[in-house]
Parts: C-alpha cells; sequence; structure tokens
RNA sequence: UGCUCCGUGGUGUAAUUGGCAACACGUCUGACUCUGAAUCAGAAGAGUCCAGGUUCGAUCCCUGGCGGAGCAACCA
C-alpha cells in the first residue's frame, strides 16, 4: 500500500509554524529541563468534530516532534452537561485518528481536592470571597468591555466569613444559584476576565466520577489553567478565543506555583469549515432536533460522521497538515478536505462497478452464456489484483451514459455511435426504445463487435468513450446513500439576525436504490470502494448481507459534468 | 468606541538573523487514458490593507490610520 505520509510534492517548502518555533526557542533556552509536555483537553459533553482534530494533531504531534508526551485530559467542571457516553467517544475518535496517550488519561475531577484547597487559601489570603448575590446582579455589576464594573457589596467581608460559607456551600447548605465563590481581582480592568470571575458555583448533580462528593464545582477558568499546572504541561495549546483569559491563568498560577516553571498557552486559529457549522452546541442542536440521525450522521464534521461517511485518518491528517496553524481566523474550502480524501481513497480503493440510474441495454447480436470479463481491482496499485464479472446480453448502464440527441463532445452512448463497455466489448447502438405515453427512453438496443473484446484482435479499436456496466441478470440491489453539504450557505452562522437551520439543504440527503457487481453483496461494514467513473463509496453500519446500504463519501472530480 | 489578537493571489498557507513573493487547492489550456478519474506538461491569477518613516534595499523593522475577529455564561 502506498503511504501517503511520505510526501508527494509541495508542502515541503514549509518551515516550522510559529507554534514550533516557540517551543525551538524554549528548548535552545533550556526551558523545562528540555522536556515537551502537551495536553488534549476535551470536555466530554458532545463528540469530536474535525476542528477537534486540528487540535489533537497539533498536541500530539508537537510531543512526538520533540520527544515528549502529551496527555489526555477530560476538562469535565460541569457534570450537568457531561456524560461517559462522550468520555467513550471521544476516546474511540482519537484512537481511530491514530494516537495514544498510553497511561496517561486524565480528568480535571481528579484535581477537584487540590483546586477545593486552593480556593480555600485564596480566600484565606484575601483573594477570593463568597458572593450572596444572584447571577444577574454579578453580570449587572461586571460593567461593559467599554464601561468599568463595580464591586460586589460581600467583596470586603472577612476572609473568615467567606470561608465558612464556602464549606457551607460545599455541604450542600444552600441551593443552587444562591451563593458564589469569586477572586478578588480588579472590577476595573480593560478585561473582563479579571472583573472578579466566579471560581465555584454550587451545582447538586451527580458527577459522572466523583459521584455525590461536592456540592460545589470550579468554573472551568478555575481548572483548566491548574490542571495545566499540576499536570507539568509546559506547552498549553489552545484556540484564539482564550487569548484574553491568559492573564487570568496567569494571575492564578502566580498564586499556586511554587518554583519557577509555568505552563506556557500559545493560542491557534479554529478550523472553519465552508458550508459546515463547527459548534457542539449547534451540532447537538442538529442531532436533538432529528435534522440529523445522529452525531455520526455521514452529513455532520464530527470525526464519527466523517468515519461512517467514509473519510479516512490519513486523509484529515494530511488535510490538517496542509491548511497549517496560524494566528488568523480562516475559514478553509471544504474541498480542500475533499481533495484530500481523494487523494487517499484514490490509492487505497479497489475499482467496483455499480450503476446508480439504470438504463437496460439489449445486446441483440449476443449469443453467448456464461461469459466472465476480468477487471483489474486498482490501477494504482497493482497488488490489489484483479476480479470477473459475469457479462451477458442484457446489461444496465447509467441512464446518464445515454443520450439521444447529445450536445457535441458527449463521449458516451447515442444512437449510431459506439462506446466501450469497460473490460468488455465495443458496442454500436442501434435503436431507442421509449415509453409511448412518457416518451422516456426504456431500453437501449445496441450490438456488439466481438473483436474488440479487452485483449482481443480489434481491442484498440478507437472509441471516444468508455462506460461502466452491470450484468442485468447478475446485478444485486444496494442501497446508496447519497450526501451532499448540510447547507446550502458558505457560513450558516455568518448573520445573527438569521437561524442557521434556515441554510440547512433539504436535499442533503437522497437514498436511492442502485443496481451493483455481484462481488459487491460481500462487502463488510468499513469497507471503501470506487465505484467507477462516480465516486468513493463505504459500507454503512447498518448494511446487512440481505440489505446492502452504501454511503457516497466523495464524488469523482468530473469535467463533463461541470459543463 | 476599552482591552487583546489579526490583515500576503478566489481559498488555505510560505518567504527562518530585511535581498525585487513560493506551495497546495481551485480555475483554464494541452498530452495521455479501456475511469471525461488519476497522471503529466503548461497558463492565468497577489506586488503583500493604506500612508509615511528607517535602509542601497521592507511582506519582514518603526509611526499613524483603515479593516476584521474575540472578550460583558453560576458554559467550555
Amino acid at each position: 500500500m502506498n503511504n501517503i505520509s511520505e510526501e508527494p510534492k509541495g508542502d515541503r517548502s514549509k518551515g516550522p509554524n510559529f507554534i514550533e518555533s516557540i517551543i525551538e526557542n524554549d528548548l535552545r533556552a533550556g526551558k523545562n529541563n528540555g522536556k515537551v509536555v502537551t495536553r488534549f483537553p476535551p470536555e466530554p459533553n458532545g463528540y469530536l468534530h474535525i476542528g477537534h482534530a486540528k487540535a489533537i494533531c497539533l498536541d500530539f504531534g508537537m510531543a512526538e516532534k520533540y520527544g515528549g508526551i502529551c496527555n489526555l485530559r477530560f476538562d469535565d467542571t460541569n457534570p450537568v452537561k457531561e456524560s461517559v457516553e462522550y468520555i467513550d467517544s471521544i476516546k474511540e475518535d482519537i484512537r481511530w485518528l491514530g494516537f495514544d496517550w498510553g497511561d496517561r488519561e486524565f480528568y480535571a475531577s481528579d484535581y477537584f481536592d487540590k483546586l477545593y484547597k486552593f480556593a480555600e487559601a485564596l480566600i484565606e489570603k484575601g483573594l477570593a470571597y463568597v458572593d450572596d448575590q444572584s447571577s444577574e446582579d454579578i453580570a449587572s455589576q461586571k460593567g461593559t468591555p467599554t464601561q468599568p464594573g463595580k464591586e460586589s457589596p460581600f467583596r470586603n467581608r472577612s476572609a473568615a466569613e467567606s470561608l465558612d460559607l464556602f464549606q457551607k456551600m460545599n455541604r450542600g447548605e444552600f441551593p443552587e444559584g444562591s451563593r458564589v465563590l469569586r477572586a478578588k481581582i480588579d472590577m476595573a480592568s480593560p478585561n473582563m476576565h479579571m472583573r472578579d470571575p466566579v471560581i465555584y458555583r454550587i451545582i447538586k448533580a451527580p458527577h459522572h466520577r466523583t459521584g455525590s462528593k461536592w456540592n460545589v464545582y470550579p468554573m472551568y477558568d478555575f481548572a483548566h489553567g491548574q490542571s495545566d499546572y499540576f499536570e507539568g504541561i509546559t506547552h498549553s495549546l489552545c484556540t484564539l478565543e482564550f487569548e484574553v483569559h491568559r492573564p487570568l491563568y496567569d494571575w492564578l498560577i502566580d498564586q499556586l506555583k511554587t518554583g519557577d516553571y509555568r505552563p506556557r498557552q500559545i493560542e491557534f486559529n479554529r478550523l472553519n469549515l465552508t458550508y459546515t457549522v463547527m459548534s457542539k452546541r449547534l451540532l447537538l442542536q442538529l442531532v436533538n432536533e432529528r435534522e440529523v440521525s445522529g452525531w455520526d450522521d455521514p452529513r455532520m464534521p464530527t470525526l464519527s460522521g466523517m468515519r461512517r461517511r467514509g473519510y479516512t485518518p490519513e486523509a484529515i491528517k494530511k488535510f490538517i497538515t496542509r491548511i497549517g496553524y496560524t494566528k488568523v481566523e480562516a475559514l478553509n474550502d471544504i474541498g480542500l478536505l475533499e481533495h484530500a480524501v481523494r487523494e487517499h481513497l484514490n490509492q487505497i480503493t479497489p475499482r467496483v462497478f455499480a450503476v446508480l440510474d439504470p438504463l437496460k441495454v439489449v445486446i441483440t447480436n449476443y449469443q453467448k452464456s456464461g461469459e466472465e470479463i476480468e477487471l483489474i481491482n486498482n490501477p494504482e496499485e497493482p497488488s490489489m489484483g484483479s476480479r470477473k464479472i459475469p457479462f451477458g446480453r442484457e446489461i444496465y448502464i447509467e441512464r446518464s451514459d445515454f443520450m439521444e440527441d447529445p450536445p457535441g463532445k458527449f463521449f458516451r452512448l447515442k444512437p449510431g455511435g459506439e462506446v466501450r463497455l469497460k473490460g468488455a466489448y465495443v458496442v454500436v447502438c442501434d435503436k431507442v426504445v421509449k415509453d409511448a405515453a412518457t416518451g422516456e427512453v426504456t431500453e437501449v438496443h445496441c450490438s456488439y463487435l466481438p473483436e474488440t473484446r479487452s485483449g482481443g484482435a480489434e481491442a484498440n479499436r478507437k472509441v471516444k468513450g468508455t462506460i461502466h456496466w452491470v450484468p442485468v441478470s447478475e446485478a444485486i440491489d444496494i442501497e446508496v446513500r447519497l450526501y451532499d453539504r448540510l447547507f446550502v450557505a458558505e457560513e450558516p452562522t455568518a448573520s445573527k439576525d438569521v437561524d442557521f437551520r434556515q441554510h440547512l439543504n433539504p436535499e442533503s440527503l437522497k437514498i436511492i436504490t442502485a443496481k451493483a457487481e455481484p462481488s459487491l453483496a460481500e462487502a463488510k461494514h468499513g469497507d471503501l470502494f470506487q465505484f467507477q467513473r462516480l465516486g468513493y463509496y463505504c459500507v454503512d453500519s447498518e448494511s446487512t448481507p440481505e440489505a446492502p446500504v452504501f454511503n457516497q463519501t466523495v464524488t469523482l472530480k468530473d469535467r463533463w459534468g461541470k459543463r
């Protein structure tokens, strides 16, 4: 099998990206004793999408490149939104991509004790206080980005009182929403995140790992940076929107650290794709509202959806290295991803014949029976061998491969015209049979030229076109699910005034019954194919031997269809 | 109109102590072809947001504009 990670061309002009440069400088400066420790920190509140894959490739990739390690850490600080279902799916998806975190599987909840003690220490140092106000009141005092906030009336209560209240909060003595713990920083800071951020809140829901041990849970901002610190993370790579959180993390680490070590956060641009949405919240909405069949619907940008669609980890990773990491908010053309998918699938998939929209062809002068045609499985990879398909007097061809009155440069079958049936014979179209009522073409009658059989005496007869076919008597019926982009708008979330669901593509899924060569009866879930001249297809998870189901992964490029 | 970050072909990126802009996708030609795919050859397409400055020389350094994004969840 060809290895596409062996660089074909291009891409090589790239030097280190800005993150690699920073890491290399740190290494040169002797920071962290020459160690590189990264982490991938998902919240288990949804399935991973290709944007996460970009982060995963970076987090694991940097560790690998610089001889370090990468932790998998679930940032599970909000039990009401998180579940083990998501944890399991996340681990499966990371493994599918080809990364291994060994025994370094951690949870922010592993640090709840440390975090709680740290919070108590902050209170004792006068750097945190319990606020008895409602979230609305706190929000109203927060100010705006252009106006400073106002201090809470509880800001200067005694440390002893705050400590007592905080402990009561955790004992479950107060209802949810009645009190929070806030860091005491600066209500006039130009950075909103420094305006006495809430660091602990009361949640009485059971946690998937700690059960009912806690009645207070740390906010993400109070858990993430410190978790990095506890794990000895050297380079904490995250997306751009956390840039303004960094001063808060730094402030917290300043209160926590005992030596010189501190994690270094570096922010990069997130992955956006045209014609898709990349927010777990919106994807969850599509799932809940049944706009798609689930998180793994092949139209979803989730890794499980792409896997079911037939995308390979190799293709996804190739795409990600091509788009790179910068600080520019980018919108990537989905075509770039599809190109990477075709590139990989072209190398690895066996070619097969399937006719999506069958038109019957009768070869009137064909008398033989039992003839078989041998076909190469993959011209890109001779080691994949060949297979045989029965040939017969009646075959199906693609309806679009026949035109009664075609425009110029139509290389396929037309009245009086010749076309090669791939692997078999050249046929001439003699007669068109139509439905008297509708005028629809129901059959095409042809005669074949016996000497033109592939490998035969006149095999190199010049014909303009070669088309695929399937024998009527041996063809099997397969269900084919044709997918188009889920949205018709390039940027479904571009406008705040228009709900993104307005842009859903009503034709994103079409289910048809197609005719396929008999060998496909043995295809198994996960098998990938090229339906010759059409595109790449894979066997769906719902497929059974009795009722095979194929998903269209991506079509072949089609210069003719574009005209 | 506060703070932070960012502005290079249609898209995504590159140009590593400043040396007249490169690669991939896409587009368009042509060759080849028993996949109108793939492959191969070639073309068009930016003078690097704007204006100054430093310099022999600026995508790169400085200043000032302009434009875009993020930030006001007891979400992450």
